[in-house]
This record gives C-alpha cells, sequence and structure tokens, in this order.
DNA sequence: GATACAAATGTAAACGATTTCATGAAACAC
DNA sequence: GTGTTTCATGAAATCGTTTACATTTGTATC
C-alpha cells in the first residue's frame, strides 16, 4: 500500500500539499496539483483511515459502533441493514457487536469500540440503567439508543410506541371475543417488554377482563423461551385461549410448541405476535402480527447519528414511530 | 482516555517499559512490574487498538472484515453469527460489510477494508471471478471464503456440498412421484447456485424426468425474486407440480404467492427450499427444506482465518461440510 | 582488577496521516 | 526602493503505540 510520503515523492512535493490537495484545505497551485493527482493516480494511493483516526481524534474517523443484543432477532437485522443503508452512504463503515444479551459480553465489547476510537454509537442497551453505555454518553461520545432509553440521561432515542402497539393487539383480541388471553413476555429489565406487558394489561383492564397472572409468563426473548413457556401456557389445567407473544423470537418458538400439539389455529388458540416478519403471511395460519418499521428504525438512527456526531450540541431527540396491527388470520 | 504516556508519566518510568509489560516482551523487574500494573488500574488505561494498528502492520490489529452478500438472508445471518462467535473468543471485531450483491458497493467496502488495515477477510464474494477479493488474497491478506470459491486461486473455502444437497431433494421430489418439477434458480453468477441447478438437473436425469426449460427459471436470490418467479411459473398452461427453491428467501417468496393464490401444499403444488430455518416447521405447511449448517460454516471460517493470520502459510483448506434433507410435510 | 555479559531501563525512530507555523516569492502600494 | 499582502509550499510536531538500539548497573569470569 502506497502511503502519503510515497505520493508526496513521487509528485515532488511535501506531505503537507499532498494532505492539502486530498483535503482541498487551502489553496494550491493548480499545476501542482494535478501533479499529485496524477501521482494518485498511478500509485493507487488511498488514504488510511487507521492514520487518520489517530491522527484526528474526534475528527471523521468513518467509523460506528452498533451495539445490538441479539443477532438472531429478524428485528435487529432490520434495524441493522436501515443502519448500514445510511452509514454506507455517509462513508461509514460500522463495528457490529452483538453482545447476545450477556452483560459481561457487552461490557467488553464497549471497551473495544472505546479503544477502537469509533466516532460514534448506536446502542440497545441491556437494561435502561445500563451504567456503560450511559458512561459513554457522558464522556462526550454520540450515542443514540434505538428500541430503549436510558434513565435520567438526555440521548437521542428512536423506538416505537410498545404500549400502543400491545394494547392495540390485545384489544383486538378482546374484541374479538377471547376471554383468556395469555401473555409471553420478554425480558423484564427490557424496557420495551415492561411497556408492551403494560399495554396488554391495560387492554384487559378496559375490556374489563381479568388479569390472571398465571396467564402471564416472562423469558428471555429468545426462540428457545417462546417455545418452553408457551408449553407451560398451553399445559395449565386452564390454559389461555388466546396468545399475546412479546417478540420475533417468542412468536416463532410458541408456533413451534402450538404444531407440535397439533392445536389448530385460531380455534383451539389464538395468536397475535409482536414484531412482523414479510413472510408472516406464510405462516401457517398467517400471522396477525404488530408491525414495527425496523428497517426505519435503524435509517433514521443511523441519521440522528451521523447528525449529532457533526453538531454535538444539538438537543436530544426521541423520535417514536408508529407500530402497527397487521390482521392476519391467526386470531 | 489515558495514554500510555500517562501511565508512564505516573509510574514513573518510560513508555517502552510500560510496552513491556504489557506485551511480557522482555524481562522487567517485578518491583516497576507491579508499580506500572497499579498505575494501569488507577488510569483505568486502555491501550489504543488504533495505534496499535497503525504502528505494527501486520501484527495483530484484531480486525477482522467480513463481507457477505445480502443480510437480509437469514443464511448469512447465522453464518456471521457463527463468525462473531469465533472472532469474539480471540479478542477480534468484525466490521461487517453487507454489498447488497451491488458489485460496486463491494468494491467500495472492499477499498475501505483495506484502508482500514484488516488483519483477515471473510469473504463471500460475488463471483467466483471476483478481481477485487482475488487480488487481496494475491496481496498476502488471509482471506477465507464462504459459500463460494475463487477460480484459479487456492483459498480456503467453507461450503456445503450444493450439488449433492440439490440432487437429494429433486431426487426426492421424482421418488415421491412429482413428474413437473421446476426449480427458481439464483443468480446465475454465484457458483453455487450454478452447483444446485447441477443437481436438479442431474436428479432429473437420473429419475428419467424431461427437462423442460421453461421449468427453470433464474432471479436475484431475493425475497422478490421467489414472488415473482413462482407466480411466472404457476401461471404457465401446463405448471409445475412441484417446486425446488434455490434459496431461503426465493422459497419464502414462492411460498408468499402460493398462499395468494390460495394453492394448496402439497396437492397442488409442492415445494422443497434450499436453506433451512429453525422455525421451517411452523409454516403452511412445514417445510422441507435442505439444510446448511450456516452457524458451523460461520464457525469453521473464523476458526480457518485466525490459524492463517496465525500462519499465513498453511497450505489452503477446503471444507465441505454436509448439508441434510428435513423431510416435512410441503411434499 | 579488568573484561565480559546479562538484566533493566531509557531514547528515539517509525507507522501515516493532519495541522500549525515558518518561509520564500511574487504582487502591490506608497 | 522599502514595506505589506497574498499565494504556494515546506518543516516539524502530533496522535499512541512498538521496537531497534543505547545506556546503566550489577555480577560472574579469568
Amino acid at each position: 500500500m502506497a502511503s502519503m510520503n510515497d505520493v508526496a515523492r513521487r509528485a515532488g512535493v511535501s506531505i503537507a500539499t499532498v494532505s492539502r490537495v486530498l483535503n482541498n484545505s487551502s489553496s494550491v497551485n493548480e499545476e501542482t496539483r494535478l501533479k499529485i493527482l496524477k501521482a494518485i493516480k498511478e500509485l493507487k494511493y488511498q488514504p488510511s483511515r487507521v492514520a487518520k483516526r489517530l491522527r484526528s481524534k474526534g475528527g471523521p474517523g468513518n467509523l460506528l459502533g452498533v451495539l445490538i443484543p441479539d443477532i438472531q432477532n429478524p428485528f435487529y437485522v432490520d434495524v441493522l441493514r436501515g443502519i448500514e443503508d445510511i452509514a454506507y452512504k455517509n462513508n461509514y463503515v460500522i463495528i457490529v457487536c452483538n453482545f447476545s444479551q450477556d452483560e459481561k459480553k457487552e461490557a467488553m465489547y464497549l471497551d473495544i469500540l472505546e479503544s477502537e476510537a469509533i466516532d460514534g454509537l448506536i446502542a440497545a442497551p441491556a437494561s435502561e440503567d445500563d451504567v456503560r453505555v450511559k458512561k459513554m454518553v457522558q464522556n462526550g461520545l454520540p450515542v443514540v439508543c434505538v428500541d430503549r432509553g436510558l434513565n435520567g440521561i438526555d440521548v437521542d432515542v428512536v423506538w416505537v410506541n410498545n404500549d400502543a402497539g400491545a394494547f392495540a393487539a390485545v384489544d383486538y383480541l378482546a374484541k374479538a371475543g377471547y376471554k383468556r388471553i395469555g401473555h409471553i413476555a420478554g425480558l423484564p429489565t427490557i424496557p420495551s417488554s415492561r411497556l408492551r406487558e403494560a399495554g396488554y394489561r391495560r387492554a384487559l383492564a378496559e375490556n374489563n377482563l381479568p388479569f390472571d397472572p398465571q396467564w402471564l409468563v416472562y423469558g428471555n426473548s429468545t426462540y428457545k423461551s417462546g417455545v418452553e413457556l408457551a408449553e407451560k401456557l398451553l399445559s395449565l389445567p386452564t390454559p389461555p385461549d388466546a396468545l399475546f407473544t412479546g417478540n420475533n423470537l417468542i412468536t416463532l418458538g410458541a408456533l413451534e410448541t402450538i404444531h407440535k400439539r397439533k392445536l389448530h389455529i385460531p380455534n383451539d388458540v389464538a395468536i397475535i405476535g409482536f414484531d412482523d416478519m414479510n413472510w408472516s403471511n406464510s405462516l401457517n395460519p398467517p400471522l396477525t402480527a404488530v408491525r414495527q418499521p425496523a428497517y426505519e428504525i435503524g435509517q433514521r438512527a443511523g441519521e440522528l447519528l451521523i447528525q449529532r456526531i457533526r453538531d454535538p450540541k444539538r438537543a436530544p431527540i426521541q423520535m417514536t414511530l408508529n407500530s402497527e396491527l397487521m390482521v392476519r388470520g391467526s386470531c
């Protein structure tokens, strides 16, 4: 790899001049300018982003960190896609850190990101009291949260109205005549899980349905937890006649259990899931789901982050996107 | 962020000694050693990976590039997971480059990766004649290919036996009595697509089924292409009575079309897909599919890459994992 | 007691860029 | 002709490491 020095030598100028041409920072004679450009082409010179990053901290290192809790979850993959699209368009690359809901792994990744001198971070923190992420914000690193906020700290957030989305789903079930609506919730440490649970409870209350604690179970937001908790609910003496599942993976896991038990949806048990997938229509039966605009969440987060990198003093924005109930055949 | 200089000052030694302690590269007095460790702790010093990478090229910068064609494809997400697991265990982080099957974007990303001074690359190149990836191999960068190889270049590859997997699927359909087996193939520029097509043709031949070109269509391996090409095949005067779909997304797209047309699987049309998903069982009906061990592919690729970084002269390995036909209800 | 060697540490150059400051030449005003 | 700008460029410091080389001290060898 040719360095700036090689280019300078070849063009017969100093590296300072080369740098000036590259950043057209100040006036340089047109003739030398062309000489330098020629040399750059001939040597196929490419500036080293590493050197640039080391030298000008706080300057544009063009590197972002993305911290997500579970890359198996299609929701985060879509968010990631949105981020990547925006990042790429702005000449940023992203380091993907999947911490698999493991706080130790999360901490390790945050250390590394700091050490990599990233320009900004998009994170779905492990909890809203996530000390490590909070500290990074306080240290002045541009941060945008997705799906979850941070307690007591003003930070950009992009999310959906989880409470309203959950309410819409459960309300729909109630109005459709289901009386024993169960809920498989995600990790209670995750704010969005709690908000969805709140929506669930509120919908029960407003429809005068009793809340029965045995029908509310908590898992860790994985496929496996969906399988097992559905098993648990459906084995009850009086099992729910409808399920509201807290996310993508839980839904798919629950479906697995329902099918294994040869139960008919929606006659034996109805189901509405939080998170839509573009193949929800091909499920058996087509799944009714609360759609989060995941890709768009990623895009918005990416845009906010790049904005904040350029203007660190902009006041924090909390962006709430709308969820939408996609009614299909599963209830 | 504290630097090595700060540590040195605090411990009353020179930065060289600090560096020696950190890399325990040569003997340093136990007493000063402890002093330094204490200073490191007090200052919460963390070495800068950027500076390290700049200084010692070829040394361990602990940064890998991953170049994948389509992050929407669950197959690659699983591969990515496998890579990430291994990378994380070895203190590497990965820059994820999703080029969305766009060669220009791929080229741009490769430039950037070079400029980021990555230690190694795991790539699913756009084609087996991918000039840019080839050049990186020739330049001595450790590279492992997944899912696809490179023509005329000896390079580590991890993939499955695509031909055999496809054969097994189509052979199964034939033996089950289907006579008009259609195939929605992926991009013919992708080696794995061609191998799957070869397996398809071979299975037809060995079962004495005529090959009808109108039942073989090519798309770009996306969900959308699955929707549209299934539409095309099923609109033929004599439509296929069974479909073999070339990948994950094509399968899901084809299912969408089949359901939209209210066709019954497998009575109206049977389907076997390449690529399994852990929720295949929840599809309508449970999907028969050729399973690729995607997560394991990622792990193996990660291991090979780290090996190669440590020993660049090791002879290239081509690792072929087994695919498996998961028979369920869709045929 | 001079020489040699090992251990412990420091000095300074390098990696590849950016950026401040200095310098020289040309242009202009008086 | 001297002084002041302006334009074009170069020299050198800097970012935070690693590492080749130099230096100091203590100890073993003859």
